[in-house]
RNA sequence: GCGGGCGUGGUGGAAUUGGUAGACACGCUAGACUUAGGAUCUAGUGCCGCAAGGUGUGAGAGUUCGAGUCUCUCCGCCCGCACCA
């Protein structure tokens, strides 16, 4: 009987599916595992065969700790609000929630297509009311708690009022904003309700403040930081702005040292711990504050009181300030600024607002910057220093303000030199003329009165003193992270459980969660600018208590705005692994015997790119809810895999020389191509092609693989192709690019992707197809290969929609079968290593299991398994073991071939060997393997079997072959009885014919031998 | 610039952690069976060489009886962060 894995599969689906095999219960005297991939967002292309591969290994993992005997959850749900499935909606009219639920309907059934261990009856869907009620809750958590820096942990708002009450704030150390005044208990109770409110708001975990965001005019919406790579949006490449808005606020940073310790207990991908690291950005030195002194023409009493405060990593350098420089948004500016420098400073902080942040972090060479005027007292010298602002100091880091020390930072050195102010030199025994001097182990300090001949650390610990003496500084500890904005104008997202009362934001009542999101009909922002949930006509949600009509909260009497932003992405996928404990828990986010009993993700497997993201958020929500007594455990994955990309071949024909040339009299936007008639080149005449042009392109400073990608916006408007953006040009404005074309004429070889499912795997284009979905090349003319074929160039790229790469697994599974997939990914190579993806190597894995399946043609039951036999088994029990133990599944592949290939060699038909075999195999390929089991006669899921237990003594050898080096190389082999000692292998060695002709008559020096594994002789 | 990772045949990748480099596959070559082959089977396949043999893990050095593996220097590639004071 032929192998046939589209019925077999089928059938095995099913049987899991009706006899819930993976259904798991809290309630069992088995050791638990949880085991989580990272649920998916449902996009509307559905799966590539490069989405599957982390669920596979977290598959074989979870379906191996069922055999060795755990209780294993293994959840899936989906993260289904988002950004895509609402620009949809704003273009078609169509409800996200359909879309979605389209999107949802085709992932399940390619998931189910794959044979998956998942328990479906706990799956969650975040933009499910059942599920977000939660989110909603933890939200109104957030909001009702403080950071406690005493106890170091979140702890209920309510304890914060009683100490209030008790004793004001003044002995109250907590995270909060830090423009709150002190106030005694007396005071804090002749405050009126709105400013205790006020105040409290500051302290509160969530809080709502007025905070430079990061505006996206395309998107409509603010962008958290992670949500920003180069300067543009994450999603679509849109520029981002910043801009002061009113939004609510995640005081993550109260966390930040919490969560750099955590890392050191995780078994998580030092790489990953690298880049949380590096995300929080911890640096330590010293707050310094340097007194605003009266310039020369105005002494105003405002003047005379400001102060600025510094963060600085080197205070040892404070007697090297000659100026400060504060950024321009500096709040200090204004008011510092004297009338003669008003204009410039105006002038200059207008030209950097104008600028994006991609402009702005592009341009990093230029040196700009204006003077105020001002004047700030040197805390020990007392010598005025003057005070600039530049765009080199962000606003965002420390307080916005530095002291500059040019002998010692090259930025500083760089801004002095470019406005000529003195450079003094406070390093022994250094020329600072040519550059600032940076290296702190070998500085010793001069110049700087009691920091005089003091080495870095010293120094930075007396001038630490010194500040503190003057009550003008001390040592601080300063964060890069910034507290995470938590509002989007969006729709498609959990709405706020918030509604507002004089201003203020209040939460509504936990017995009316969730409050679902109401119906609108159009998805973009109002008329008045309000976001999307402002054309919301009816909320859907009624209770006797009150009701809510046109965004408003009707508590009998009296009408309240509700809050009209929504959550961030991010929001439902910060505690979803908790919720798949218990998910139609309607009392509780989970009870407390499932998170007793399920306590936390033993192992986490999914993409790198939620390093900063999600991985971070996760764990600040987790550690919150930990201090709250919430969550059992502080982190909430021991275990986390990243699994690598799958990269695409792009395929790629290539248009010979096309010409345009810059026209400065048109609009300076517009290129203008000269029109040629289309050729597409071979891949043989595109490289002969390229080599032709090549010195010519050189000329022109521009090397052949960037040709395409320069000026990719201009090629997308002209040639209507896709092309990614280029590291080098990125970064220019249209300004620089203009000008750095100007006066040249531009030619390039145009490479134009082709949909890889028209190539064929010898590169061969089919032509006809490739006219078909380009209707605009139907023109052109093609210079074949010499054999008549058109061939492709290809390139190994990102997998993705938009490069015409992706290959469904659907055609794959159709062609060889979910378990040939499964194999075929786990044998490409190691988990966490990205890789290729090249479908001809798949028809390796698919003969395998043909053979696989040969193997148990006849099974013979009563027939005794040879030494043979047994050896084979026992050795890749072994090697099975080690692997999935190492997740290292690619080389249990390559183990499971040479098992079969031995077994088949010895005509194994024993039952006592291929009974274990089937249940080696099943995590890998567990449709096959179900099949295979039920033909040896039994009648419960192979998943419910226990792993084989390896046998030492079926390994066990006489003898040896021992391998003979000369000079630690290999020349020969010899087999040699293993109970044979040093002396005897040394003398079997030496009499042997081989190592006299090696020696050829000399003596060798020395012979090594080790007992079991090699002998060498020197010679 | 800072941090991290990597470099092995035509390709994907193995290598028991210092002990036979190239497992297992893909591809390729030859042959068998076949109306046919993108099916199946057999043999071969790092490179040079007819062979004996030599040589070989980015380059160079070092430690060692022995190095893909450890140490140092250099080269190249990839990823993350990036004016972070």
């Amino acid at each position: 009987m032929n192998y046939d894995f589209q019925k077999i599969e089928a059938k095995w689906q099913k049987y899991w599916a009706e006899k819930q095999t993976f259904k798991v219960e809290k309630n069992s005297d088995k050791p638990k595992f949880y085991a989580l991939s990272m649920f998916p967002y449902p996009s509307g292309a559905g799966l590539h065969v490069g989405h599957p591969l982390g669920y596979i290994a977290t598959d074989i993992y979870a379906r191996y700790k069922k055999h060795k005997g755990f209780n294993v959850l293994h959840p899936m749900g989906y993260d289904s609000f988002g950004l895509p499935a609402e620009q949809y909606a704003i273009q078609t009219g169509q409800h996200p929630a359909i879309t979605t639920e389209t999107n949802i309907k085709r992932y399940r059934e390619q998931l189910d297509q794959l044979g998956f261990s998942f328990d479906w009856s706990r799956e969650v869907r975040t933009s499910d009311p059942k599920y977000y009620k939660w989110t909603q809750w933890v939200f109104i958590q957030l909001f009702n708690s403080w950071y406690n820096k005493n106890s170091d942990k979140a702890e209920v708002i309510s304890d914060l009022i009683s100490i209030f009450e008790k004793e004001g704030n003044v002995k109250v150390e907590a995270a909060c904003d830090d423009d709150i005044p002190t106030f005694t208990a007396e005071e804090w109770g002749n405050f009126s309700d709105t400013a205790k409110q006020e105040i409290l708001l500051k302290y509160r975990l969530t809080y709502l403040a007025d905070t430079e965001v990061n505006w996206c005019p395309a998107l409509g919406t603010v962008l958290a930081n992670d949500e920003i790579v180069n300067g543009v949006s994450e999603r679509g490449g849109h520029p981002v702005l910043r801009k002061k808005m009113t939004q609510w606020s995640m005081r993550i940073t109260a966390y930040a040292q919490r969560l750099l310790d955590g890392l050191e207990t995780l078994d998580w991908p030092q790489p990953l711990k690298d880049s949380q690291t590096n995300w929080i950005g911890r640096s330590e030195g010293a707050s310094a504050i340097f007194n605003v002194i009266s310039s020369a023409v105005e002494k105003s009493g405002a003047v005379e009181k400001a102060q600025i405060e510094v963060f600085t990593t080197r205070p040892d350098t404070i007697f090297g300030v000659s100026f400060m420089t504060l950024a321009p948004e500096h709040e200090l500016v204004a008011q510092i600024t004297t009338p003669e420098q008003k204009e410039a400073v105006e002038a200059y902080v207008e030209a950097t607002a104008k600028r994006s942040e991609r402009d702005r972090m592009a341009d990093v060479k230029t040196i700009s910057g204006a003077f105020t005027g001002a004047y700030a007292e040197h805390p020990f010298t007392k010598e005025p220093i003057p005070i600039w602002i530049g765009d080199y100091v962000l606003a965002g880091y420390g307080t916005g303000a530095v002291m500059s020390v040019p002998c010692g930072d090259q930025r500083d050195y760089d801004f002095a030199k470019h406005f000529n102010i003195p450079i003094p030199n406070i390093f022994e025994g250094i020329d600072i003329s040519e550059e600032a001097f940076a290296d702190k182990e070998k500085t010793i300090i001069a110049n700087s009165n009691f920091l005089n001949g003091l080495p870095y650390k010293k120094a930075v610990k007396r001038a630490i003193f010194e500040l503190e003496q003057l009550g003008q500084g001390q040592g601080k500890i300063n964060y890069r992270l910034r507290d995470a904005v938590f509002s989007r104008q969006r729709y498609w997202g959990e709405p706020f459980p918030v509604y507002y009362v004089d201003g203020m934001p209040q939460m509504i009542a936990d017995e009316h969660l969730p409050l679902e999101l109401p119906e609108v009909e159009k998805y973009l922002p109002t008329e008045t600018g309000e976001p999307p949930l402002g054309n919301a006509t009816a909320w859907a949600w009624d209770t006797e208590q009150c009701t809510v009509v046109n965004n408003e909260l009707i508590d009998h009497k009296t009408v309240f705005p509700l809050e009209l932003n929504t959550m961030p992405g991010w929001a439902g996928s910060s505690q979803y692994f908790n919720r798949y404990m218990d998910p139609h828990n309607d009392e509780a986010i989970y009870s407390q015997e499932a998170i007793d009993y399920w306590e936390d993700v033993d192992l986490y497997i999914g993409g790198s790119e939620h390093a900063t993201g999600h991985l971070l958020y996760s764990r600040f929500w987790q550690k919150f809810l930990f201090d709250r007594g919430i969550a059992l455990k502080d982190e909430f994955a021991k275990k986390l895999i990243n699994q690598g990309m799958i990269t695409g071949t792009s395929a790629f024909v290539h248009s010979e020389l096309i010409w345009y040339s810059y026209s400065p009299q048109k609009n300076i936007t517009k290129y203008h191509p000269i029109k040629l008639p289309l050729r597409f080149l071979s891949e043989n005449t595109f490289t002969t092609v390229l080599d032709r042009v090549k010195d010519k392109l050189r000329e022109k400073d521009i090397l052949e693989n960037r040709i395409s990608k320069l000026l990719p916006n201009h090629f997308n408007q002209i040639f209507g192709v896709n092309n990614s953006i280029s590291k080098e040009f990125s970064g220019l404005d249209t300004e620089r690019i203009i000008k750095k074309l100007k006066d040249n004429l531009w030619f390039t070889i145009l490479p134009i992707r082709v949909d890889v499912s028209l190539v064929n795997s010898s590169n061969e284009l089919n032509i006809e197809r490739f006219i078909d979905w380009r209707k605009e090349h139907q023109d052109a003319e093609y210079e074949f290969e010499e054999d008549g074929t058109f061939k492709v160039t290809r390139e190994v790229e990102k997998m993705s929609k938009s490069m015409f790469n992706t290959v469904n697994p659907d055609a794959i599974c159709e062609e060889y079968g979910a378990d040939s997939l499964r194999l075929y990914e786990m044998f490409l190579g190691p988990l966490e290593q990205s890789k290729p993806w090249n479908t001809a190597g798949i028809t390796g894995v698919h003969s395998f299991l043909k053979k696989l399946w040969k193997l148990y043609s006849a099974i013979d039951e009563g027939s005794e398994p040879s030494a043979e036999n047994l050896k084979t088994l026992h050795k890749t029990i072994k090697k099975v073991e080690e692997d999935i133990e190492n997740f290292s599944f690619n080389t249990s592949v390559s183990t499971f071939m040479i098992c079969v290939n031995e077994l088949t060699a010895q005509k194994c038909s024993s039952k006592a060997i291929l009974e274990p075999l089937a249940i080696l195999v099943s995590p890998y390929a567990p449709h096959i393997a179900e099949e295979l089991w039920e033909k040896l006669g039994n009648t419960e899921s192979i998943a419910e079997a226990a792993f084989p237990i390896f046998e030492e003594k079926n390994l066990v050898e006489s003898s040896k072959e021992y391998p003979i080096s000369f000079n630690g190389k290999m020349r020969f082999k010899l087999e040699l009885s293993l109970e044979l000692g040093k002396e005897d292998i040394e003398a079997a060695v030496m009499a042997h014919e081989k190592t006299k002709s090696q020696l050829q008559g000399r003596t060798p020096k020395k012979v090594i031998v080790v007992p079991g594994k090699i002998v060498n002789i020197v010679g």
